[in-house]
RNA sequence: GUGGACAUAGCUCAGUUGGUUAGAGCACCAGAUUGUGGUUCUGGGGGUCGGGGGUUCAAAUCCCCUUGUCCACCCCA
């Protein structure tokens, strides 16, 4: 079907120019706010050791088992005396974040760190609605501080990115807590042993749950493993009072932002490393691939990867499915994006008569350039006065400035200004201050 | 990894029970008397009908294989 006998890799996408103003309204939002909450940019590498993702998301988690796009280590491979053995590009943000920190020496020196970071990330799964092998996220971390009135923070920030982009109440916070892990110890080994004798009556899906990761026995959508788990102990029952007071104190602070989330005890994110706090928004009507964004506390990740205890709280949004959401509520087209794609429109198209104006006009475009903030541009392939004000008009152009023999003879240009097809004659010299002056105007 | 649908021009798609040089709209390029745009009119370029094999006098159309895309499941942003 294409022309060339290459394609992007399954999964991926070309982001022509058209489509580019969308994700740059993304950008820039997520930036903005950021500073807006007192968050600096990282930017750690796109890819990492790949050890540093199995111990960060588990060794059972679905992203580290079969996700990864990893390349070997060259040469050195089967050196004993180094424990990589490849590297992988990053499936998510958190754990080369964190790394960083630890690296930094942050969690010594100055513990408070709040960061952000917009960028690539890369999963080997099989594509469709709203997903991706390579998929950018915007995303927070905030390390140093273990007050649930910051897990607040992190949510209404969230939040508040999708407010500024147009979205209103479609939105859902649903949030929920996976308690300290002690709990979650207590927890799971509660789950499998209720489960146990009774998991063999379930679907094919739970048995591989049954082994692999307990808590997604309880977000099964069949309707028979859902009536089975009828009775089975809540992590409330085990919750100690530390976890549990966090919970409360979080749900109040988030009143207090004007917030008002669903608590769902469903929720259970798949990734090892989070503590206590666990969100995620959802856009209800996109359907299969409804969460926008996923986040929550990791009180001890920073520990696992050498550093000392150091509580942290972020989350991760995708652009893939906000994207998607925007499409549906026409927000692709609000005058934010409509504005930002009229920044690469040119001010001003230089028209040449004869083929001898036309190193003249092209000087002229070369002129201005250097005086003017918008691009000027002029024809590159021969076409005919009539046709280059074609080309102009169709690139919504506000000026042509036409350079032909008589215009040269005077030292003047024609400016036609294509909205309203004035034009005048401007002495050469004064055509920037021209220019600058009708586009104030 | 599992299942389903689809694959004709740059894009969106027609193409009747297999039958002559495969079409439309949009886009692109060029014209419609003298140096000027958005409408209209005329003309033009562009397709190995995803690729390979088979059936047939004849295949875009039927069969097989292959590649790719989309959608869903698992799981996740």
């Amino acid at each position: 079907m294409a022309s060339s006998s290459y394609q992007a890799p399954r999964g991926t996408r070309d982001l022509y120019p058209e489509n580019l103003a969308v994700i740059r309204h993304l950008e820039r939002t997520a930036s903005r706010l950021s500073r807006a909450f007192g968050y600096s940019e990282i930017r750690p590498p796109l890819f990492e050791e790949t050890g540093l993702f199995l111990r960060s998301l588990g060794e059972t988690s679905d992203v580290v088992s079969k996700e990864m796009f990893t390349v070997p280590r060259r040469g050195k491979a089967n050196d004993a005396s180094s424990s990589v053995t490849g590297y992988t590009f990053r499936p998510e943000g958190t754990a080369g974040v964190a790394r960083a920190y630890v690296n930094g020496g942050f969690a010594q020196r100055a513990p408070l760190q709040k960061w952000f970071y917009v960028g690539p990330m890369f999963r080997y799964e099989r594509p469709q609605k709203g997903r991706e092998r390579q998929f950018t996220q915007f995303g927070i971390e905030a390390f140093g501080a273990a007050s649930p009135t910051l897990d607040a923070e992190v949510v209404d920030l969230c939040m508040r990115f999708f407010e500024e982009i147009g979205f209103g109440d479609e939105l859902e916070v649903r949030v929920n807590t996976m308690g300290d892990p002690s709990d979650r110890d207590r927890w799971c080994e509660a789950l499998r042993q209720f489960f146990a004798p009774r998991v063999a009556a379930r679907c094919s899906d739970c048995q591989e749950r049954f082994e692999r990761n307990v808590f997604r026995l309880l977000d099964c959508k069949n309707k028979a493993c859902q009536d089975d788990n009828e009775g089975s102990p809540a992590l409330s029952e085990v919750l100690g009072v530390d976890a549990q007071t966090h919970q409360t104190d979080f749900l109040k602070a988030l009143q207090a932002l004007g917030r008002k989330p669903v608590v769902d005890p469903t929720i259970v994110r798949g990734l090892d490393y989070y503590t206590r706090t666990v969100f995620e928004v959802h856009y209800p009507q996109l359907g299969a691939r409804s969460a926008l964004c996923g986040g929550g506390r990791y009180d001890g990740l920073v520990e696992e990867f050498g550093g000392p205890h150091t509580p942290a709280v972020g989350f991760a949004i995708g652009f893939t499915a906000t994207e998607l959401a925007m499409a549906e509520l026409g927000l692709d087209e609000s005058a934010a994006v409509q504005s930002i794609a009229a920044e690469s429109i040119p001010v001003a198209y230089c028209v040449s008569i004869t083929p001898d104006d036309r190193p003249h006009a092209l000087a002229l475009a070369g002129r201005l350039r250097t005086h003017l903030a918008a691009a000027v541009v002029c024809d590159h392939r021969e076409k005919s006065p009539k046709a280059q004000f074609k080309e102009a008009n169709k690139l919504g152009v506000r000026f042509v400035l036409v350079v032909g023999p008589d215009e040269r003879a005077a030292g003047q240009v024609v400016v036609r200004d294509m909205q309203t097809r004035d034009e005048t004659r401007v002495e050469l010299l004064q055509i920037a201050a021209h220019l600058a002056a009708a586009t104030e105007a």
